[in-house]
DNA sequence: CCAGACGTTGTT
DNA sequence: GTCTGG
DNA sequence: CCAGACGTTGTT
DNA sequence: GTCTGG
């Protein structure tokens, strides 16, 4: 699944990736990013038809709700059934975003220790993980934008680790994702499948990810002390700006 | 009809 | 808002 | 995803 | 054990 990602490239060199034409959002780098924190996401203009990268918040809260506690439970959304379940059915049809990330964190459960590892592309390019969004009208007036990540099968290097992985879009799908490109929803579903296992690198990282207030580049080091499976010890890619 | 849910993950 | 269960 | 709380009373 | 917060 995806339950916590690390992004350290800042705005600009995400706006310039992802080609997205807005004043650029206020982001900070960071190696922890966690549910209910703000995450950097490109969405299509309904009226210039452009992309604009955006601070929406980590979990959907769906129009419906009487109130936004509870949205750190719908931080994924199965792609299986995505285009039916009431929570996610109207965003699928109409607010599909890209959540950008230089790659995510998995656990993966040996005996009864949990061994954190990072997964990024194997070239180091930025990720545009599939991902939905939702505008939730607050009781003070206030639109809450929150945003979920879209998830399937993992594919067969990560389901050493675990047997969900998210969605990571490949450039000539965003089009079509984003609504820029006609699709049907049909064709959208087709989208949402496991990568290649030779796209991503996989490698142990120190447990201290664990905790969502260490936040420094040191989490994407090997650990040292980890002992990993062959397929997942790649060595980090350089993440260039 | 009204009330209550509306989600994912993992684990057994 | 819309569907399901009672 | 993991970590940390999980309660009441009264007092300031 | 289960929920909430980050």
């Amino acid at each position: 699944m995806c339950g916590r990602y690390f992004q350290q490239r800042g705005p600009a060199s995400v706006a310039r990736y992802f080609e997205t034409v807005n004043p650029l959002p206020n982001f900070a780098a960071s190696w922890n990013r966690a549910p209910t924190q703000d995450a950097m996401v490109v969405r299509r203009h309904p009226e210039t038809g452009l992309r604009h990268l955006d601070a929406l918040r980590w979990g959907l809260v769906p129009r419906w709700a009487k109130d936004a506690s509870g949205a750190a439970k719908m931080i994924n959304a199965r792609s299986e059934s995505v285009a039916e379940k009431p929570a996610f059915r109207e965003a699928f049809r109409k607010r599909r975003c890209l959540v950008t990330a230089d790659g995510f964190y998995e656990w993966r459960t040996d005996g009864k220790s949990k061994q954190p590892y990072a997964v990024a592309l194997a070239d180091g390019a930025p990720m545009a993980l599939a991902g939905l969004w939702e505008g939730w009208r607050a009781p003070d007036g206030g639109i809450l934008r929150t945003c979920t990540i879209v998830t399937t099968d993992a594919n067969e290097k990560l389901a050493a680790m675990h047997h969900r992985m998210p969605v990571i879009l490949p450039r000539d799908s965003w089009g079509r994702w984003l609504g820029e490109d006609p699709a049907e929803a049909e064709d959208l579903l087709a989208l949402l499948r496991p990568c290649p296992p030779e796209m991503v690198a996989a490698w142990p990282v120190t447990p201290r990810v664990n905790k969502v207030a260490e936040n420094d580049a040191g989490l994407l080091a090997r650990d040292p002390l980890a002992v990993a499976p062959a397929g997942l010890d790649d060595a980090p890619p350089e993440f260039a700006e």
